[in-house]
DNA sequence: GCCGATTCGTTCGTTTCCGAAAGAAACCGG
DNA sequence: CCGGTTTCTTTCGGAAACGAACGAATCGGC
């Protein structure tokens, strides 16, 4: 308690430190249940969701800069759980869908993180939950 | 009555997005006014406000595995804003303290970092920052 | 049809972080 | 005082993220 003290001034300090909690602990439960990284469960999840999808899209739905959505969809690749072909309508762009693989291990990550969210939303409160979600969505839409 | 809550709501995810932004909007400013990355930022404020520090201290407040912390400080001593020394009392500790040069970068970050919690409260509103300051103090805290 | 401008993704070099394991120093029971 | 344990830090290998710069493909004005 007094050992955060001198950060509980600063929200961006404190968000930092505890998304770094958050990640760490989604990292482990992720890596052991589903065999896949957070990263790679932000990838899998949209696209679980959402169908096939290009690195563009992914680059700002996720808000990562390009070279870091090619270097996990590549890492990816390697895995076998994401194809990434040229997209047919545009030769310029890679679209970037699920293997049979990666369907698995997507649903196998949805039932963790969906656990995970359970259990942060439990100690956070109903309410709290609600106005951190507005609260964040309103960061990440908030124009880019 | 609070909105239905959405099947695929994932705070984890979002407080990722989240964090992401923030940190980047962060660290591009700390590096144009102050000369310092944010995570060089994290260390240096803690080691203004409370003094000279202990990599295991560092590790913990910041909540940074031990070698994440050990490449901080190194890159932080070869750039001058900090010195590490073998504490006095304790062979096995290193001690970390700032450089003259280390407490003017400190300042300036610390306006910085001012001015950026400003402008993010303002966005968010009191009422939801303080809620979100319990919120992530609690999940810093939690489990230390 | 052609060429410059734009869009898209990658490559490059660096920083930051992780887990696991090794190394060094202090502590402690006998 | 001494061997084993504990504590603290570093080394190692890899994943993930950034900005800057580059090349390839498309688009738009002429």
């Amino acid at each position: 308690m007094a050992r955060i003290r001198a950060v509980d001034r600063r929200l961006f300090l404190l968000i930092e430190i505890a998304a770094r909690r958050l990640n760490r602990e989604a990292d482990k439960r992720l890596k052991a249940d589903a065999g896949v990284s957070a990263a790679q469960a932000g990838v899998l999840f949209l696209l679980l969701r959402r169908g096939q999808r290009r690195m563009g899209s992914l680059s700002k739905t996720l808000s990562l800069n390009p070279p870091a959505v090619t270097g996990l969809v590549d890492r990816m690749v390697k895995a076998g759980l994401v194809t990434k072909t040229t997209d047919q309508t545009d030769g310029r762009g890679a679209m970037v869908a699920l293997t049979a693989e990666g369907s698995e291990a997507a649903e196998r990550a949805d039932i963790v993180l969906r656990d995970l969210n359970a259990g942060l939303e439990a100690r956070l409160g109903d309410e709290v939950s609600d106005i951190l979600h507005d609260a964040f969505t309103r960061i990440v839409i908030a124009e880019s």
